[in-house]
DNA sequence: CACATGAATGTTATGACATTACATCTGATT
DNA sequence: AATCAGATGTAATGTCATAACATTCATGTG
């Protein structure tokens, strides 16, 4: 458990629209999921998603804009995430490398780059829509 | 050179445009800067751009938006490509690491993703511009 | 208590990025 | 000439995101 503030209301509301969702969910989708709760405006989800991300709670997959709740959210704290999204069923795995983090990190040193945010993004199909796409 | 079909018009213009550029644009600054030649529509330009990633001429930057011209156009058929982005003067780094690549193709066969496109992309400051935020 | 302050919220409007749908043109082939 | 595929032109629409401004709410300080 890392030290974060408590949620507000529009906060819990939003991560809990991504805990339930079984996949990456739009802002604009959110936004639909919450009208029953009061949510009328975009902006409302995106301040939101944007303490979410500051929390480490929330991840955005900037491949296909959306959003995702962190699927380690205990123990936050990745400097480097890669994700893989199945472009079909949206599924989402998020995993980390060390070796692939070590070494984009040096390549970064090595420019003197100052890195503020990496994105690591695979898409494609994940292993059952891929075997159903070969049946087919 | 690699064999691709000779560029249309508007599939050439477009990449004029890009290379002109000292950094990525979006299509829809594309858009403004070929009125002059003819271009009316956001259309033209996605579709001139759509073409010429088919031909690993144009990379998209997922992260921003944003295209650029392939900085190897004689050497292209990477399958991963890295990108170091410049959110202060809008350089673009391009560059592939074998070991990143292997890494990412091993975690995909051990999970049996089948990815179809990967995106690598480091935001952050370049050496020049991070250099100027310091004696600010 | 009164009041200042900062954070979050509500609302409207607008900006930025991308695609659908349909008509037309052009060049190559038969 | 008839046909066909690929490229193009155009209008309309869809999708994603933020600016600007007013309001509310909790908190701490004189």
């Amino acid at each position: 458990m890392t030290a974060h503030p408590e949620l507000t209301r529009n906060q819990s509301l939003v991560l809990r629209a991504l805990d339930k969702a079984d996949g990456p969910l739009s802002a604009y989708t959110i936004l639909d999921r919450l009208r029953d709760d009061g949510f009328r405006a975009p902006l409302q989800v995106y301040r939101a998603l944007e303490k979410l991300q500051e929390f480490g709670l929330v991840h955005r997959l900037e491949s296909i804009n959306a959003f995702v709740a962190c699927a380690h959210p205990n123990c936050h704290g990745h400097a480097m995430i890669a994700f893989a999204i199945c472009q079909t069923c949206g599924r989402v795995d998020e995993f980390s490398d060390e070796v692939v983090e070590e070494r984009l990190g040096k390549w970064v040193s090595a420019h003197r780059f100052k890195p503020e945010k990496t994105t690591i993004e695979i898409r494609g199909n994940c292993a059952a829509c891929a075997g159903l796409a070969e049946r087919a």
